[in-house]
DNA sequence: TTTATATATTGCAATATTACGATAAAGAAT
DNA sequence: ATTCTTTATCGTAATATTGCAATATATAAA
């Protein structure tokens, strides 16, 4: 085995692990963070800023585009990337419902 | 290779990158509704609520936990699993600083 | 005590992820 | 045209994840 059942499971709940999961790595997180913090999208100083190798920060940077995390642009010839606010939006208002969920029934557990 | 460098990001990264890659599970997504939605802590029902065996929900169950995302509490012979806000918020204010952060910035690219 | 019920653990196979060196591709600069 | 710069892709090794059957563990019920 080892791959994920995904056609058990709603389209929602699909598409929350999708973006959940490209969230679950630290590099991916650090871009997210330096993207953020330089608003302009420079693109191949995320490889000086990462410990990793520009073959993997490439393939980090994929995995997040796919998951419609982040947006590269061509300029030139190197690519801006920056962030794709729909996306992280909807994962905020995922999380939000469940804790405003959680909050209207006073859960009486554990 | 295959490992993650942990060690080269910040621990708010880390941390953030645990939370996510925890629900980064369509399972594990299904699991968190079904917890939300029966409010009460039931476990053995998940089982039945999953199209999965016994051994990967317990498994998946044991990630959440490891996560911090769930608490469970033995009651009688069966366990009580409910809904960890704690780790829930945490996840929660990140996206939520993510949007914020980039609203006050009026995005100039892309 | 024996049996049933509920959950966890073990062991294993299939697949996915992470990381990087080597190399390709494509525009910019000379 | 050649070289430099920037990013992507390929190939591959190491490791992690997913899923389940079999089994273990532990409490409840008989």
């Amino acid at each position: 085995m080892g791959a994920t059942k995904t056609d058990h499971f709603t389209e929602q709940q699909n598409a929350m692990a999708t973006l959940a999961k490209a969230l679950g790595h630290p590099a991916r997180i650090a871009i997210i963070d330096y993207l953020l913090k330089v608003n302009a999208c420079i693109c191949g100083d995320i490889v000086n800023e990462l410990p990793l190798a520009q073959p993997t920060v490439s393939q980090h940077l994929k995995e997040l585009k796919n998951a419609g995390i982040i947006k590269g642009e061509i300029e030139g010839n190197s690519i801006c990337y920056c962030l794709n606010m729909d996306a992280l939006q909807k994962l905020a208002q995922y999380c939000q419902s469940i804790i405003s969920t959680q909050d209207t029934q006073n859960n009486s557990c554990c």
